[in-house]
Order: C-alpha cells, then structure tokens, then sequence
DNA sequence: GATGCACCG
DNA sequence: CCAGGCGGTGCATCC
C-alpha cells in the first residue's frame, strides 16, 4: 500500500521559526527553522511510514492570483533574514533525506499540493497533506487527510471530512466558503469586514455557500444585511483567492516522489553540516534497536562492528609483527591532570585490526618491542591528545615520541571555541558512525568507573575507528583554510616541546614558601581581628554576601554598584569606600593577603611533586579562543608580579641545578607592534621604527604636545587608550577604566583615530570582514569564527565586534611567541646546550641556564625571539636573570 | 555548578 | 535609553 505525504514547505518552515528559539551553528547561520522543520519530517516518517514523499514550495514573487488581486498577501511582513537564509539549508537537507521537492514559477505550495493530491487520489493512493494552514482543508476526501500543525509543529493533528464535520459543521469544500466570508488578514484576502469565523459558521450553516448567501440577503437584517450586500464583491473575490488550484502543470511523476528511508550516508552528513548533533544521536545506530524511529532502523546500513583483539603475552607476538601497519592508537587515562593519570587500556590499530593492550601488558617485558616502537620519534604516531598520552606514559616511565597528527589538537584549529571536543562529539560533528560517549562508557564524578574489558576495549577501539576516520577529513578541511602549515610547522612540534617543558617543571622552595606563608598567616590574623572589632561582630569575610550587609546595612555605606546577586564589594568598590570608613581598607588588605595565601602559598605547596621538589604545570593547547596557551595545576601564567607582596612569591622558583641561574625574556609591546604591521599605520610604525616609548608617543598625538609636555597623567590615559584600542575600543569601556565620563572618552578615542588614521581603518575593515565573513584569522592564518557578529543583539553583536578587533591582534601575538619557542627549542638542541625552556608566560619565555652559558643565552634568547617572525616593524624581547624568579626582572 | 572575586598577559 | 572592555585559572561560598 503506497503513502503519499505532501508537505506545504513555506508554511511549515515559518511555523517552526516562530515556534523555535533562536538558534546558531558555530558558523553563525541560523538554523531553528531547519531543526523544527527536521524534528517534524522524522515524526511524519516515524510515525506514517510514508513509501512517497514531496515538499512543495512557493516560487517567485507573482502568482496567478496577483493576476486579479493587487494586494494579495499584500499584508504580510518581509520574510525575516534569519528566515530566508535557511531556505538553502532546508532544501539541502532534503536532498540529503532522499525527499523530492517541488516549486514552479507563479504558483503557491499550495496549489502544487492540490495537483498532486488530486493526481494521487485518482490513482489510488493515500495521500498525507502537512500544512499550518486551515485554508488546505479543502482538500480533505476519503483518501486525503490533512495534518494540520498545533503548538510548535511536530504536533500535528490529522483531519478526514469526518473531522472537519465534527469541528466546524462543514464539508471540505465549505471551507473555501468560510474563507470567502470572513477573509485572512494573513493573505490580505479581504472577507466581508465584521464577520468573523461566529457569523460565517452561522451563515454557512442556514445558507451553504458564499453564493447561497448572497442571494438570499433578504432573509437577513439590520447592519448585518447592510454589510453583506455592500461587501458582496468581495467574498466572491475573496472565495477565489482561497480556492486552491487543482489544475498545475505538473511533469512530477509518481514515481519521482519515491522515499525510500533515510540512508545514513547522506542524510548523516547533511545533519553534521547543519550541527544537528542530537538529531545525528537519534539517528544512529548502534544496534541495540533502543534508538531511532522503527521505520528508520530497517532503511539503514547496518553500523559497522567493531571488531577488537585482546593481546597478551601469549598473543601479543600478533601486534608485535604488526606494529609495521599500525596507523593510530589511543592511550585511555583518567583524571584531569595528567601528570598524575593511571593509564586505563590501550589500543593500537591498523586498516583491518584494533589490537587492545591492557596497561599491565604494556609494562611488561614481552611488550618491549612495542615500547621501543613507542619511543621512536621516526615512527609517526596519531591519535587524540597525544600530549596527555605522553605526559601520562612518561610518569609510568614508558617513552613517547613521534606524535604526528593529533585530532583534537586538529579540531581546535578548526573551531578554537569549540574545542574541548571528545572524540565522541568530533565522530557526531562529522556524521562519522557514532560511539558511545565516555561519560556512558565510565560515568562520570565520582561514578567514574572503568569497565569489564570486554566493553572498554571496544569503546577505545570505537574511538580509534573515529579517529581513524576523522583524519582525512580534518587533513581537507585544514588544507581548504590554509593551516595545515599552522597545524604541521607549529603545533604539532609545539605540543612536544610543551611536553617537554611540563617533565622538565620548574623547581620550588618548599621551605620558603611555608615560611612565606606564617608571614601572611599573621598578618591575616591580626586583620580579622581588627575587622571583627570595627564591625562590632564576626562574620565570614570571604563571604561577599555576609561581608555586603556589614558594609551596606550595618554600617550604611553607600552601594556603588550591584551584582545580579547582590551588592558588589570587589577592589574597584572598596577603593571607593575606602574615605568613607576605616574598615574598608583594612578588608582590602586582607584579600590581598588572603588571595596569596590561599591561592599561591598552599594551592602551590600542593603542587609541588614530592618526587622531583617542582612544579609541573600542564599547558593546554585547545583552550584559549584566541590562539593563546593556557596552563594549570597549578598555573604559573599568574603568578604575581604587581604588587610587592605578591611578587615575592616569584622567589620560590628557582633552577634545579646548583648555581645555575633563572633567564627570563619578554616581548616588549608585542601586540601593539602586531597591530603597527596589520593596520600598516604609518605613525605606529615610525614610532616602533624608532623604538619610541609607545605611550608617551601615543599621549603626544592625541593630546597634541611636544614629548617635554607629557606628564605622567597623560601617559596614563595614552596608556589606557592603548590598552583599549587592543581590546576592541569602546568609549565606555575607557571610561571606567579612567574614571571619566563617556563623553571625554570618546574624544580621546576620536583624536586618537585621528591620529593613527591606519588604525581606524583596520578596526573598521575588520570588522566588515567579519560580518561577511563569519571570522576572522591572525598572520598565519588561525581562525576564529564570530557567529553572533550579526546579532540583532546589541550586546552579543558588540561582544563579537570587539573580538573581531582583537583576536587578529592576540591571536597572531600568541602566533610569534610560539614560533620563537619552537625555534628556540631547535636552537637549544642544535647547539647542544645545557639550558632549558621552562615556562611560557604569553609574551615570555623563563629558562634555567647554567652559568657557562649565562652569556650566550642573554642574546640568543633575545635573538630567536626577535627573529620569530618578520614584521614590518621591528620586534623587541628584552631578557633579565637572577637566581630565581623574583630576581629575573 | 554557578557566582564573585582576584591573580596574570 | 540601554548595553559594555580582550584572553585565561583558582579559591571560597552558597544553593
């Protein structure tokens, strides 16, 4: 028994627009319409199982109904953009489901339906008509229902003439009649004004037709009569505007409309694309039937078994003889930190085989040759996180090099703000066959768990296949953007020597940062005490709640700003508390003091490996949006350097080595150069041409004085300026930064633009660029997508124009330091030197380098740094030392 | 798990 | 008129 199930396009896409919340792929494009719409079409095919299928959809702007009617549909609102732009997206994916479509020059969805429908029925078949629109009713039959969407439009409530009858009293074709009396203001069909559906379901029901009506208007009375016979024109008119044509020109065959099921490889990719990910989830199979419409299991191809190995030392001579064809692995850990992972399984895999190696296995002395594979850097290795995996495995004394490819480290550059990706996510992005996440395979907080072997080799032989599978299409997709220079030449090799760095750590005085801490432990004492007997009771000061009513209803200072949850009390507020109330200084030092004490005196004793007397920090590599590393457990990129107190911290590090000694190296003014070359503002370059002082500079333009005439409050707000001009300018961002009003802000960022001319034309053309692009890259081509930089939101779209501003900035800053550590690494090896790289500080490198080679380093350090990338102004990286950290200044 | 706060470039 | 600086991590509190 065949099913025909015609869908009227237009109308459900604009239902589920309005039905759905707004929604955003990572490229920026809006696809609630296509998701609702999607929702409904597996619904229809869940439950219907239809052998046929057809979207019709309204083409061009004049229809023959125009041809009478001027301003037919002549009400209705602009299709919103947000709207429009998922058309294409819309009738892609239904390519990609199999599902014929149809549209032809001058007539409506709905006209193309009746044909159809008409055709159909008189051939015999069962039609299914989907629709938001009351009007198609009238096609109801015997052997055509309509489906009319409610709420939302995956709902949907299906009418036989019987049902129109119980509903309305009427026949199907009286609905064109209902329409002709009481109009729709939607299609600006006119209708006779003051009859609503009430008065023409009456006048239906005494009379039977629009024309029956009107020839007996002297059965009515009073206004109503008046009305109907003055408007009589137009309920004819408006009868022939609702009547559905039946008669289109169709060279549509039957035939051509034939659904056969949704076919996973192309329907799988088209949902990827879109980003569909739970659509994707519903679809996949994984065999145990639990997923996915019935009717949707039988069409597909069944999911590929994974088939796994379990070596050991009887069989692992089979991977040994192998290890030739393996073409991927994954090493399974557990916990955040890796320097501190148990290593849960292995796998390794070739074309044709996944070999699982149980961790015990791997130790032992029959898998030595695997080991020494391991260790080979020649050998080219890929997988996911290979960082984790070499960090974990080196604290299991087990060597690992070669990494070439690494997926998620692929993933990031592709999409820097949706990078934390599993392999599991990445499998679904790509419409890849789906695995089990690791979250259902272990659990996840404290209901981690690892599985029966059986089921954990085969998840991490899953996500082998995954990775497997993803590498081609990360390798095209890498090409298609030009980064596989950026992926290949950088981050790769950078990622080994982060590892490098991180085994290495940094050595810390245990003794002296304990001693460190009695200090502030007292200090800490003698401030709450004093505190508790101004406020005249205890309280929890690290409460910013309890704290609040103290300072604003105990003592009824005044409230400067508010939090979503309650008052504020951070530094910028208690700064201007500070006159109004002894108390108030007296609390700021103690979250100074409290701050070092809890955060960098026992978070970092914790840190400290009893093993080698250091820190091993852990860089992440996919974090950061802008391009930028990231560090943690603990993380040295904050370590204070503001405030003395603070800074004191820094004297705990020091070398590992006796009398050797701490160099550290930084970039002088890197992004501001960064954005001399990419704006080519030929004032900030003259002023690095010259290795001017860029804010004295920048304070003698914008105020228009002579170098002698800046003081030190103008080169504060030059300096404010430029600290703003690389974040993304906004003059009320300046404001509060310099405690001025907008408007005075504004003039300095006008005489400022004015100034650096180039400047302002970067900053808008960037953000052109942006909007028509949908990112934007660095030098070497990293990217960052800005989904929301056309937002109708003002706070999303500024958001995203600011970022558009400075990431090209950050990012390709980010850029350089990281050039400069890979050469600077190459240096080091090729020079056969002692001193090592051991920290990255965003725009600084920290080594420990042994006396006879103090005076080498001091300028090759600078050196490399310098020459990591040419620019058109020159860079600048300035280089100090000590015996410790602190003293590296 | 979210929030507020504080540290860094 | 309103909104609001760029990029991170860690600690303590509170629900």
């Amino acid at each position: 028994m065949s099913k025909l199930i015609l869908i009227d396009g237009n109308s459900i896409i604009y239902r589920a627009f309005f039905a759905m919340p707004p929604l955003t792929n990572t490229k920026g494009l809006h696809t609630n319409a296509v998701y609702g719409f999607t929702n409904m079409l597996l619904r229809l095919i869940e439950d219907h199982k239809p052998t046929h299928m057809m979207v019709a959809f309204d083409a061009g702007k004049v229809t023959f109904r125009h041809e009478g009617y001027q301003e037919y549909k002549g009400g209705r609102d602009k299709t919103p953009p947000e709207l429009s732009e998922q058309f294409p997206l819309l009738k892609e994916l239904l390519q990609g489901f199999g599902i014929s479509q149809f549209e032809l020059g001058g007539y409506e969805a709905d006209d193309i339906i009746g044909t159809v429908s008409r055709i159909a029925e008189e051939a015999g078949h069962e039609i299914l008509v989907v629709t938001g629109d009351k009007d198609m009713l009238q096609l109801a039959s015997d052997h055509v229902n309509v489906g009319l969407t409610r709420k939302g439009v995956t709902e949907i409530e299906t009418y036989a003439p019987e049902q129109i009858q119980e509903r309305y009293g009427l026949t199907p074709l009286q609905i064109i009649d209902l329409k002709g009396l009481m109009g729709d203001a939607s299609d600006n069909i006119p209708g006779i004004p003051g009859v609503g559906e009430k008065t023409a379901l009456k006048l239906l029901h005494q009379f039977g037709s629009v024309e029956d009506v009107l020839a007996n208007t002297g059965e009515l009375k009073g206004k109503m009569k008046e009305k109907i016979e003055t408007h009589a024109d137009d309920a004819v008119l408006s009868k022939r505007l609702a009547t559905i044509y039946r008669e289109v020109p169709m060279d549509k065959a039957f035939d051509d409309m034939v659904f056969a099921g949704l076919q996973e490889e192309t329907a799988g990719p088209a949902l990827a694309k879109l980003e569909f990910k739970s659509l994707l989830e519903r679809l996949s199979f994984k065999g145990d039937g639990s997923s996915g419409p019935a009717h949707l299991d039988q069409e597909q191809v069944p999911a590929k078994e994974i088939k796994v190995e379990i070596m050991d030392a009887e069989n692992i001579g089979e991977l040994v003889n192998a290890l030739g064809a393996i073409k991927a692995l994954h090493v399974e850990t557990s916990g955040d930190n890796p320097h501190h992972a148990d290593v849960i399984g292995t796998v390794f895999s070739s074309d044709e085989q996944h070999y699982y190696v149980p961790f015990e296995l791997l130790k032992g002395e029959a898998a030595e040759p695997l080991r020494t594979w391991l260790s080979d850097p020649e050998i080219q290795k890929r997988g996911y996180d290979l960082h984790r995996t070499d960090l974990a495995l080196h604290w299991k004394g087990i060597v690992f090099a070669g990494a070439s490819f690494d997926v998620q480290l692929a993933a990031y550059l592709l999409d820097p703000t949706d990078s934390n990706q599993n392999i599991h996510a990445l499998a679904a992005k790509y419409g890849l066959q789906s695995l089990a996440s690791d979250e259902d395979v272990f659990g996840k907080g404290a209901k981690y768990k690892v599985p029966e072997t059986d089921v954990l080799s085969k998840h991490l032989a899953a996500k082998v296949a995954a990775i497997l599978d993803l590498i081609p299409l990360q390798e095209k997709e890498l090409e298609g953007y030009e980064m596989s220079s950026l992926f290949h030449d950088l981050e790769m090799p950078l990622s080994r020597i982060l590892a490098d760095m991180e085994k290495q750590g940094i050595a810390a005085n245990k003794e002296d940062l304990t001693e460190l801490g009695k200090e502030f432990e007292t200090q800490i004492n003698s401030l709450v005490q004093e505190i508790y007997e101004i406020a005249g009771t205890e309280f929890n000061l690290n409460s910013p709640k309890q704290l609040g009513e103290i300072l604003f209803v105990k003592l009824g200072l005044p409230v400067v700003k508010k939090t979503k949850t309650g008052y504020s009390t951070d530094a910028e507020v208690l700064e201007k508390l500070a006159p109004y109330h002894d108390i108030v200084r007296l609390i700021l030092q103690y979250r100074t003091i409290a701050k070092l004490q809890s955060t960098y005196v026992e978070g970092l004793l914790k840190e400290i490996s009893p093993k080698t007397g250091k820190v091993h920090t852990y860089y992440r590599q996919t974090i950061a949006a802008t391009g930028r590393l990231s560090s943690q457990y603990p993380n040295l990129q904050n370590i204070p350097i503001r405030l003395e107190e603070g800074r004191k911290i820094r004297k705990v590090f020091v070398p590992s080595e006796p009398d050797w000694y701490i160099l550290a190296a930084d970039y002088s003014q890197i992004e501001l150069r960064v954005l001399a070359h990419i704006s080519d503002d030929e004032g900030l370059k003259e002023a690095f041409l010259h290795d001017m002082d860029i804010h004295t500079k920048t304070a003698m333009d914008v105020f228009g004085v002579k170098a002698d005439e800046v003081d030190s409050n103008m080169r504060r707000s030059a300096k404010a300026v430029n600290f703003g001009i690389v974040y993304g300018i906004s003059d009320y961002g300046l404001s509060q930064n310099l405690n001025i009003t907008r408007k005075e802000a504004a003039r300095f960022i006008d005489q400022y633009f004015d100034a650096f001319s180039g400047v302002r034309r970067y900053m808008d053309d960037i953000v052109k660029d942006a909007k028509r692009d949908g990112y934007v890259t660095t030098l070497l081509e990293r990217r960052r997508y800005l989904p929301e930089i056309n937002a109708s939101n003002f706070n999303l779209r500024s958001f995203a124009e600011r970022t558009a501003m400075n990431t090209p900035i950050q990012g390709t800053a980010a850029d350089i330091i990281k050039l400069a550590m890979v050469h600077m690494d190459a240096v080091l090896a090729e020079k056969q030197l002692k001193s090592r790289m051991l920290l990255q500080v965003h725009d600084e490198l920290v080594f420990e380098v042994p006396e006879d080679e103090l005076e080498l380093m001091k300028k090759l350090v600078p050196e490399t740094m310098e020459k990591a990338l040419a620019l058109s102004v020159p860079l600048k990286a300035e280089v100090s030392y000590g015996r410790n950290w602190y003293e590296a200044k």
